[in-house]
DNA sequence: TCAGCCATGTAATGGGTTACATGATTGA
DNA sequence: TCAATCATGTAACCCATTACATGGCTGA
């Protein structure tokens, strides 16, 4: 009964986010941006409003037209009873699907011998900058989150990204240094 | 001319695989478990035939069938010189595709509320061994390549691995703590 | 005036996974 | 004897992205 076969994982993404309130698809895209997109996803529009319809299917969620002036017409989604045990048992369960962690750059640094040296720099630099933004931003979120009951969880997940942008940064420090110490011992 | 059309980032992964030298698609299956699985992705086998049977197409690998007796035939790939070249443009290029870091994990803990403290907790637990495990791992390697300069990039790449996993530890303890402390709090 | 926000979707494509299929050799 | 290694693929499926489509309101 109930679910004949199991949903992606981040349909229990999205379910999670109706937990903290009712919302429409255009309300959880930048919901997402501001979360979930740094640590988990970042799906299309299209496929927010996509796997909604499947929650709604499942009688995971429930859909409620609100008709606006002044604004487009919006639908608000909640979660349901069986929405909610459908997400605990994804959560207690142990098929969360891999730990991914996909970096064109190393990917880039690993095949550094096919490169100029000063290509390679050039990339890693970028990224340390990418990397020192990222880190600015969510020290900004931090300060602005700090205290709050509400984001005891999501306070985790933040400390989680900050330590994972300062050891970027670090990483990324220390591969430029050897890559100017090669380059002078080549140049002398 | 060329390319109508770019190759998806795996395909340079692959082709970049195959600079270390003549290969047949299960040798890479095996190079990449030991490698760019844990950096940016573990295809399924038939993806590498796939990929390797595209690579062949554009004229950017070549293919030697290799006749064996005590085990089955196989088939050699090489990189051609217009393969090079695509996998430097590449490399050069900006176009890489983003740093995607997915962790369910995370997503776990940011829905926390949802969830029994024990329950997470054990599930943290849990990502708590499988660093160590895998940092354990990682100094294996360390170890092996250790002053080898055929392993100058790559070796970055490792220590990059080894921060990572040592970041996992230190934020996963933080964690626990703060829920026992929680459930202290609770309890008292 | 004009960019940007609000708000929702369809259609086409394709990257990637899963399941299925085969079968000899080798070492524990 | 039995699992693992070597070795290559086909077929089906589907999650996810990209491009396309619409259109009023608001603030700089």
């Amino acid at each position: 009964m109930a679910h004949q076969k199991d949903l992606p994982s981040t349909a229990y993404a999205i379910l999670g986010l109706l937990t903290w309130g009712e919302m429409s698809g255009y309300d959880l895209g930048k919901l997402i941006e501001g979360s979930i997109a740094h640590f988990f996803f970042r799906p299309a529009k299209s496929q927010i409003y996509a796997e909604l319809r499947r929650l709604v299917g499942r009688g995971f969620a429930t859909e409620r037209e609100v008709a606006q002036d002044s604004r487009p017409d919006k639908r608000l989604y909640a979660v349901t009873p069986d929405g909610r045990q459908a997400l605990r048992r994804w959560l207690d369960g142990s098929e969360a699907g891999p730990e991914v962690f996909r970096s064109p750059l190393c990917l880039k640094v690993f095949l550094g011998a096919q490169m100029d040296r000063e290509t390679l720099a050039a990339q890693v630099k970028t990224a340390l900058l990418q990397a020192e933004a990222s880190l600015a931003a969510f020290q900004g979120d931090e300060r602005e989150i700090a205290g709050r009951p509400e984001f005891f969880y999501p306070n985790f997940v933040l400390q989680r990204g900050i330590a994972h942008e300062r050891a970027t940064i670090l990483w990324a420090s220390d591969v430029l240094k050897a890559l100017e110490q090669e380059q002078e011992r080549e140049g002398a």
